[in-house]
DNA sequence: ATAGGGTTAG
């Protein structure tokens, strides 16, 4: 009795007053201190009453393992689940049912179902079973093992009971058999609340509103009270549908008819109206329940109520903080997770890993990654994001190795992520080994998405001829893989190409997305066709009904821009009904800088340092202008603004791939290993480009170790000395650097090409430079 | 003495 009702002093106490304690007695005891979760006493316990000599039957084991699963630890439930096998005693149906609902209380539905197999080869599910099992299915969208476990009800005769009767309605409503679903509602004799609420979630699901209302009705109608739960489905229904006063009304309702809203009500709201893109009114929700630092409430809306987040509400939080970029209030929201212990949830600590790596913090995302004990394909995928996202895509390649090694399956969002690395840092054979791993993985055709993000892969890596292999080779092209192959051919200056992969588009009548107007806009600007690019600009809203965004204005700008047309690019700018950004205002500035124009180069330039004043790209950009056109003087003052403001530069480098290894070259940094070799090998070329009457290359490569930050320091020129020792004469050396090229070193690397017979690519973060023969692809426009 | 359903999340 004491065990049932919780408390294990008072068990303990009855039982140490029993005069025999048989086995039923045992089990009891322990049972009472699974329940409350204290499992290493209730371990213990069954030790010593094996030592007092009483052996425990297969109740006293089933106690034991559901006690493991149901407190989260399904390892130890597995393990003692083999361990009562291999002392003899056989499991029963009972056992079964233990450990099948253990893990699909875990949400391990794939061990779940292969271990329902393995007991129906001995016993025969019973009722019981096929309850515990259902929500697997509805987990795993398995619905033809569902269906099966339905015609097994019907052919066995087992009761439709409340439980089956329920988990089957929500297995058919998640997978959108809503026909089903309803069948097996008419079916239940005695339907309770959970029965009249799934109905309604059925209905929610297939957005039938009025029916989910009326089922709402007849609900009530039946003598059944709608509980927390019922109105929690209409309350996330509202919320997804961006309609926070119905929210809020359903809120208060609750209150009125007695009910209490609970953590669920709220991350219904909260997630709900984030996905609806209402980031405010989630974040406003969320006050409500805010937990200050002492712990205390802050206030919740509704008085006498105070609710604590758990694990979903700081997930969703934290998704809605990194949307928001408010890395200050994630700090906040990541120390109440690690004070409330919430932080060991797999979900929360992935997701402030991936806020860390989007707000530009990758240092304090790594720290975050590396203390997860238990790291998921999730987890790591975060991490990689982070690192790809910050402009390290050689760790991300390292890290995927690590993951590799322990074990872990990468998923398609992975591969993905690893592909986009290997096209960043030109690492061609990572993303031939990746395309490889593909190929062995689906053989028999792999994802769409994959296909698009191997193009992408070959042609930054300079093989676009391998680009258009994978393009051609897949059967289901959607607009993604158009627009991969098509900025493949973008970035080798191929806009010709461009133009005619978006006829095929036009005639096959695919619909073209934003992007695809980006990267067509961006083949105009190649070209210098801007007649064509109006064209197309205007086609997008008219013809396809597509709404140009604040890239699309930019690209116009920068094709007008560049022609010239600079009152008529300040026009566009200010007719159209999107704010201008930074972007939008330093192309405008290049464009200015190109026609002398300094009228409107300085509206430019005012409107860019009031939008980004701690950009310190737009200093760069402006800073390049300035050397361009030789005003030293401007430069520095420009420094020294920028010094005052306390801005950092990110250093200089340059990167040069030799087989899977990567060599980086920080400016300033003389510690490789070849750093004479390297340095004789520039001398040499210096004195050739010399004889050969190329302009004199008065810059020392490793001269400027403290120099200006914002003048190009010439790392290619280090990498490119490398790359000239140490790759193979007929390979390509490749190279990325983080920063610009400078007009130097483009020419230098040109006249290399042709007098050292060598094939350079070389990636700037602006464009693509693919060197031959003394010319460069970029056609010295960059 | 053991086992079964529903709302929120990447």
């Amino acid at each position: 009795m004491y065990a049932a009702l919780g408390d294990v002093a008072a068990a303990r106490a009855a039982f140490a007053c029993l005069p025999e304690r048989d086995v039923v007695a045992w089990t009891a005891l322990v049972g009472a201190y699974a329940d409350a979760g204290e499992l290493g006493e209730a371990f213990e316990l069954f030790e010593t009453m094996q030592e007092s000599g009483v052996r425990p039957d297969v109740i006293s084991w089933n106690t034991l393992v559901s006690g493991f699963a149901r407190n989260g630890d399904l390892r130890a439930a597995l393990h003692l689940f083999d361990e009562m096998r291999l002392r003899g005693v056989k499991p029963g149906v009972n056992s079964w049912n233990c450990i099948i609902s253990g893990c699909v209380q875990n949400a391990r539905y794939d061990e779940a179902l292969s271990i329902f197999c393995e007991m129906c080869e001995s016993e025969s599910p019973d009722a019981v079973t096929v309850a515990s099992i259902l929500p697997a299915c509805t987990g795993l969208m398995a619905l033809g093992i569902g269906k099966q476990l339905h015609s097994y009800v019907i052919r066995c005769g087992i009761k439709l009971n409340v439980y089956i009767g329920s988990s089957l309605i929500g297995m058919y409503s998640e997978c959108g058999e809503f026909g089903y679903a309803r069948s097996v509602f008419a079916a239940i004799e005695e339907k309770n609340a959970t029965v009249w609420n799934e109905l309604i979630r059925s209905y929610i699901n297939e957005e039938r509103m009025n029916e989910a209302w009326e089922a709402f009705r007849l609900m009530k109608e039946n003598g059944l009270q709608p509980d927390t739960i019922t109105y929690n489905s209409f309350i996330a229904a509202y919320a997804r549908a961006g309609q926070k006063e119905q929210a809020y009304t359903l809120l208060s309702n609750m209150v009125e008819i007695g009910l209490k809203p609970n953590v669920v009500s709220m991350n219904a709201l909260i997630s709900g109206l984030h996905h609806h893109g209402r980031h405010a009114d989630a974040l406003e929700a969320f006050r409500y329940m805010q937990v200050s630092s002492d712990g205390e409430a802050k206030g919740w809306a509704l008085p006498g109520n105070s609710i604590q987040p758990n694990g979903t509400t700081i997930t969703s939080v934290l998704s809605l903080l990194t949307d928001l970029r408010l890395d200050r209030l994630g700090k906040e929201v990541h120390c109440y997770a690690f004070r409330s212990g919430l932080i060991s949830n797999i979900f929360v600590s992935s997701k402030l890993v991936d806020l860390y790596g989007k707000t530009g913090d990758v240092g304090t995302a790594d720290k975050v990654f590396r203390r997860i004990s238990n790291k998921n394909v999730v987890t790591w995928n975060s991490i990689l994001a982070s690192y790809r996202q910050n402009r390290k895509p050689e760790i991300a390649l390292k890290l995927f190795h690590e993951m590799i090694k322990s074990n872990l399956l990468p998923n398609l969002v992975t591969l993905q992520i690893a592909l986009l690395s290997s096209g960043m840092t030109m690492a061609l054979q990572h993303g031939r080994e990746l395309h490889g791993y593909i190929r062995k993985n689906w053989p028999d055709g792999y994802p769409t998405a994959l296909a698009s993000a191997l193009i992408d892969m070959y042609g930054k890596c300079g093989k676009i001829e391998d680009a258009r292999l994978v393009f051609e080779c897949t059967d289901e092209k959607d607009i993604a893989t158009w627009n991969a192959i098509m900025s493949a051919y973008l970035l080798h200056r191929i806009p010709g190409e461009v133009k005619k992969l978006f006829k095929y588009i036009e005639q096959s009548g695919i619909q073209p997305d934003p992007v695809t107007f980006i990267i067509l806009l961006s083949a105009c600007k190649q070209e210098g066709s801007m007649e064509e690019a109006r064209r197309y600009f205007y086609s997008m809203e008219d013809v396809y009904g597509i709404q140009p965004t604040l890239k699309h204005y930019t690209c116009m700008v920068d094709i007008m821009g560049t022609a010239g047309l600079l009152e008529e690019s300040l026009e566009l700018i200010q007719k159209m009904q999107l704010e201008p950004d930074g972007c939008l205002w330093s192309i405008l500035l290049k464009a200015c800088k190109l026609h002398s124009n300094l009228e409107i180069g300085e509206k430019a330039a005012k409107a860019l340092f009031e939008l980004e004043p701690n950009n310190t790209s737009n200093y760069m950009s402006l800073s390049n202008i300035y050397a361009d056109n030789g005003l030293w003087e401007s430069t520095e003052a420009l420094r020294v603004a920028m010094t005052e403001q306390g801005l950092n530069v990110e250093r200089q480098c340059s990167r040069l791939y030799l087989g899977t290894d990567v060599h980086t070259f920080e400016a300033g940094d003389s510690s490789h290993p070849a750093f004479e070799k390297i340095l004789s090998t520039w001398n040499d070329l210096s004195d050739r480009m010399e004889q050969s009457g190329y302009p004199p290359q008065d810059i020392e490569p490793y001269s400027n170790a403290e120099a200006d930050p914002l003048s190009c320091q010439h790392t290619e020129r280090i990498a490119l000395c490398y790359g000239l020792i140490s790759v193979r004469v007929h390979d390509p050396i490749r190279i990325s650097k983080n920063f610009r090229m400078c007009m130097e070193c483009h020419s230098s690397i040109k006249f290399i090409s042709r007098d050292m017979n060598r094939e350079i690519f070389v990636s700037d973060g602006c464009t693509y430079h693919h060197f031959q023969n003394g010319a460069c692809s970029c056609g010295d426009m960059w």
